[in-house]
Formats: structure tokens, sequence, C-alpha cells
RNA sequence: AGUCCCGUAGUGUAGCGGCAAUCAUACCGGGCUUUGACCCCGGCGACUGGAGUUCGAGUCUCCACGGGACUACCA
């Protein structure tokens, strides 16, 4: 898709052409600070960001901490890391809801003096009861008509501390027959003698989420106020609060406007907060940072870059459907965005031990070869061709299908960069049968390119020398579900029954030598296997460890 | 069940009354290749259904069907 425009787009440039905010473009995020952010919310982030870029606005970066029983600074911290990571700049608008608490308080007295608030003495299940149904209508509360002065004075002593959690409530007189649930009599305001992380023990009462939100919009200016899809039904409220309110010169306060977008779901994997803290939790995985983890900390482990992100989210597009997009489509950015970053390297996976009868045995040659294959100002690099080699075992096999190219017994193949080699000979373990090493000579005439090597060889297969790999772990990630919507259950199914079992297997491999020092987190393609990492948490100089960020793309094995 | 939102190839999208219905990905076939990668070329494949408005409907209206949201002192 790429640069259409979208529907949000296309409001912001009806906008702009009316004047409607006076050419300013302004948004935000505003995540709670209860969790770690996803890859889901990438797609809110990004999108708010870039509109703001594009049309020369504003973007604001907004923690929505208006329930201390559930935030907490270490998430405020984490989804400041991700944020950053993920390349968005809030320049000095790093802000919090919880600094607004007193114009919120304000705004709150002014509705109860409009006679459109009152104090509720309800009980939570009286409330629910009182409210109704989707197909009935609520009744209301013998409370709701308590008189300005007697709501005044209790609304304070709420905020004074007089009263127990739970006791009593703020609520909006609004419509206790609205169809729209939200409608009837919404809570603003409830008791909740708790220490924030921001405002310590000052407040003992809390703004509800319908009620703090389009005040935080209104008081940041922002125009554009974008969000998912499930908050649509909320945005008659978020007009209805927003409308009755005045600023000290008794002027209506600033309206941002509300629009909706859907949230992007991924085959084999589960998105959604609690999901993830099962995972994590249930010990599914290891951490939020597993590299196979949606999570933003996860997919960076993993080594998938922001610009891939980027460009992922750009492909996919916005729109109003629910949408569960399929992996490859997000495999695709990923594997475009490491193919033009990444140097080649040679490793072995699973080693398999070839001697080269007729080289000599103590010596060895140093071969120069291009780190990139289309991109010479990458650089070159030196690799060492010895008597002793480490080819991928399922490189070689004895009983080969058809259409099988690399190497067999009495065929030949091209070790990338070096020689042609031909099988001679197979050696095997007495007991288990099992191929310990293979035997076989090398055509020393077939050393370099196909500019001075005229004998063409069907297949070419990766190799490293035996006297200066050295070890690594290497940690191959896979999906982590084998159900494409895991959230799609049968009755009594849990979505970690679809877990896939395979989704983690460690092998010890042997990667070039100059690894040892390469930097942590740096990305690298192993010839034929697909795209590593260097651990950012567990490698060291002596204890290598690479993440596969992805295969490549492989129109063999999947016939 | 009520209100609201959504419904274009397998998947994600473009389309704003007149197109042979766009692009990406997936898939199939071919070319190139010292990565079965990358790249290039070709192909497959869709307007949920029915009425209506109109000279003309994927685009507007209505109905049906399908999917989603809403019945937290969460956000």
């Amino acid at each position: 898709m790429g640069e259409g425009t979208d529907f949000i787009r296309a409001i912001i440039n009806e906008d702009m052409k009316t004047n409607k905010y006076n050419g300013r473009v302004h948004t935000r995020f505003p995540p709670e600070p209860n969790g770690y952010l996803h890859i889901g919310h990438a797609k809110s982030i990004l999108l708010n960001y870039r509109i703001a870029v594009e049309y020369n606005g504003k973007f604001n970066w907004r923690f929505d901490d208006t329930n201390p029983t559930t935030e907490d600074v270490e998430y405020v911290k984490a989804q400041i890391e991700d944020a950053k990571w993920l390349g968005v700049d809030w320049e000095d608008r790093l802000l919090y809801a919880s600094d607004y608490f007193d114009q919120f308080y304000e705004y709150a007295v002014q509705l109860v003096e409009k006679g459109k608030a009152y104090v509720d003495d309800l009980s939570v299940d009286e409330i629910r009861e009182y409210r109704g149904t989707i197909t009935e209508p609520g009744k209301e509360s013998p409370f709701r008509n308590r008189t300005i002065e007697e709501n005044l004075d209790l609304f304070d002593r709420m905020k004074n501390g007089e009263f127990s959690d739970g006791s009593k409530v703020l609520r909006a007189k609004i419509d206790m027959a609205s169809p729209n649930l939200l409608m009837r009599d919404p809570l603003i305001y409830r008791i909740l003698h708790k220490k924030h992380h921001n405002t310590g023990d000052k407040w003992c009462i809390y703004p509800m989420y319908d009620w703090a939100h389009g005040l935080e919009d209104s008081i940041e200016g922002i125009t554009h106020s974008i969000c998912t899809m499930e908050f649509e039904i909320h945005r008659q409220l978020y007009d209805w609060f927003l409308e009755q309110l005045d600023d000290e010169t008794g002027n209506p306060i600033f309206k941002p406007q509300q629009i909706e977008f859907a949230r992007s779901n991924f085959t084999y994997t589960v998105l959604g907060k609690r999901n993830i803290i099962r995972l994590v939790k249930e010990g599914y995985v290891n951490g939020w940072d597993d590299p196979r983890m949606p999570t933003i900390v996860g997919i960076l482990r993993r080594g998938i870059t922001a610009d891939a992100i980027r460009k992922f989210y750009k492909e996919i597009g916005v729109s109003k459907r629910e949408a569960i997009i399929d992996q490859s489509i997000f495999d695709n950015c990923v594997r475009e965005d490491l193919d033009e970053r990444c140097s080649r390297v040679m490793s072995v996976l699973r080693p398999l031990k070839v001697v080269i009868t007729n080289y000599p045995k103590d010596e060895f040659e140093e071969i120069t070869i291009l780190n990139h294959p289309r991109n010479k100002e990458m650089g070159t690099r030196k690799i060492k061709f010895s008597k002793i080699l480490y080819i991928e075992q399922e490189d070689f096999m004895e009983d080969p299908p058809e259409d099988y190219f690399r190497l067999t017994l009495g065929k030949e193949v091209r070790l990338k960069y070096a020689y042609i080699i031909k099988c001679e000979k197979v050696l095997r373990d007495d007991e288990t049968g099992e191929i310990t090493e293979i035997h076989c000579s090398y055509d020393s005439e077939t050393k370099g390119d196909s500019s001075v090597v005229e004998r063409k060889i069907e297949g070419t297969i990766h190799w490293i020398s035996a006297i200066d790999a050295i070890k690594a772990e290497v940690r191959l990630s896979d999906r982590l579900f084998i159900k494409e919507n895991p959230m799609e259950l049968e009755e009594g199914e849990d979505f970690t029954d679809y877990l896939n079992p395979h989704s983690l297997e460690i092998v010890n491999a042997y990667v070039e030598p100059f690894l040892q020092d390469a930097d942590i987190g740096s990305r690298y393609q192993f010839e034929r296997l697909g795209y590593f990492c260097i651990d950012i948490v567990d490698s060291s100089k002596d204890n290598l460890v690479f993440n596969r960020i992805i295969t490549l793309r492989d129109s063999w094995v999947k016939r």
C-alpha cells in the first residue's frame, strides 16, 4: 500500500482545508503504565507520531496514570525506553495525566455546580443493577437529585478522605435510558486510598478514564485524538464531557476530535496484556524480553530493527477493519531490512567434519571475500581454507532425492568462495551408524569466482575451517504458536494448548573468529541460513550467544 | 436481544458514480546467481447477497447475511 491517504489522513486533510484547528495538528500516545508495550502498541505509536511529523505538527507522550492500583514506575521507565527505540520524539512533552489532577478536580466541581454531576452512595453492585442492560433502560439512583450544595459538600469531603473506598462516587447526570450504556450516568471519580507513583498521597479520589481522557487531550491542545476501535463507543461521552465545561473566561474548553482505527493482530502469536503476562508468569517463555515474544523488548532483543517495524506498518496501512495479518508480510519486511544492512558471515550450525584428503596437512590459505554481495562499501574480510573443515550436516546426503544439489557421495559441490570438492568416502560410527566425517578431494584449479572458473557446478554450500572457527551458542527461535489464531478456541481449550513445543532450539555452532570481538546486538547474515544477532543479554566474549532473527526464504525445504 | 462500527483475491490494502478493479505479501511458473538468498519477468486470484436510485454502482439508499464493540468504582 504505502503512501496512500488512509481515512485518518483524509479527515485531517479536510480539517486543514476547513481550518478547523487553525492548521494545527497535534497527536499523542497515552499508554497506561501497567505493562510492557507490544508490537500492537507500536502501530498506534508510529501512526500518531508519523502524522504529527507529516503535518508539521507535534506529538506528545502522555502516561494515562489515573489508576494507582495497577500502575508502576517500573512500567513508565520501560515504556519510555521502548518508545525511544521505536524512534519517536516528543521533544519536551513527556507528560502525565496525574499532572492535571488539580484541573480535573476543578472541572468536576464545575460540573457539580452546573447540576450535571452528583455524589452517589450506591454500592458497586447496586450501580451495576441500576445501570440496566443492553436491551433494558436503567433506573435513576435515589441519590441522583441531591442539591448542588450537598453534592459540593460531599465531593469536597470525598476529596478530603472522609469516606472509605467504594462508599461513594461522583457521577455525571446524563441519561439512565440511553442506548449507550456509557451515557447512563457514568462514574467520574472513585475513592481510592492508594499512593500514586507521581502524586504520592495527595489524592484519595482518582478520575475514571472517560473523565480524564478528553480533559487530558483538551488541556494539551490535542487536535486529533487517535485511538483504537474499542473506544468508539466512548466518543459520545468524550464529546459530552468536553461540551459541558467552560474555561476561566466562560468560553467552552478546547475540543479535540477522537478518531478510531482498528488494531492489528498477527497470525501465530497472541497480543493483549493478559495473554502476554500469562506467557511470562507461567514460564512458557524466558521473560518479557524473550525473543519469541511480541513485546517491543522481545522484538528488539530478537534483533529486529525499528526500521523494519516502521516499514511494516507503512506497508499494511490503517483502516477500521479488525485484521489478522499474515506473518509473512511482517517477515518480508524484516528480511528486506536485514538483507540490506547485514554483513554476511560463514557459520555452521550443525557441524559435519570434512577432511580434504589432497590438501597439505599443516597449511592454510587466506581468501578475501566481500562482506555484502551487492554493497562493496561494506568492505571485505579474510577467511581461511584448510585441510579440516566443517559443513552443515544437512548439506550432505548419502541417498539424496532427485533435485538435491548439495554434497553426496561421488559427487561434487562448490564450497562458497573456495574450491570445488568431491566426496569420496563416508566414515561412520561402528555402533550408532552415524556419519562421523566425510573425506573429499578438492580441485586446486577451481578457486575463485565465476569470472575465472569456467566449471559450472549446481550446488554451493557454506563451510568453515576447523583451524580458526570459534564456538558459539545459537538460539533458533521459531513461532510461539502452532495455530494461526491461538485465541480462536473450542470449549475447554486454552491458548497455551497451542504453544509450539519447538519454538526454541539451541545449538552449538561454529562461527568466523572475528565475531569474538563483534558488538553486542550486531546483526549478520549467516550465509544460506538466516539473520542472526548477538544477544544483548547473555552474550559475552567468552560465551558468544546468537539469536536467530529470521531464516532466509527457502524455496527448497518447502517441497 | 438493542445501539454503534466494519465487510474488495489466502492475507493486508487502494478505490470517493464511468478502471481491463491498485499495490504488497502468499502461491505457481520462468530467468539470473559461487547464498535453493537477493533481484528480474510472467501467472493465479476479490467487490458478502438482494432490491432500489442512476444512462451508468465496489462506490449512493434500504434490507438481509457475516464479523466486531458495548452490560468494570480498568484503560
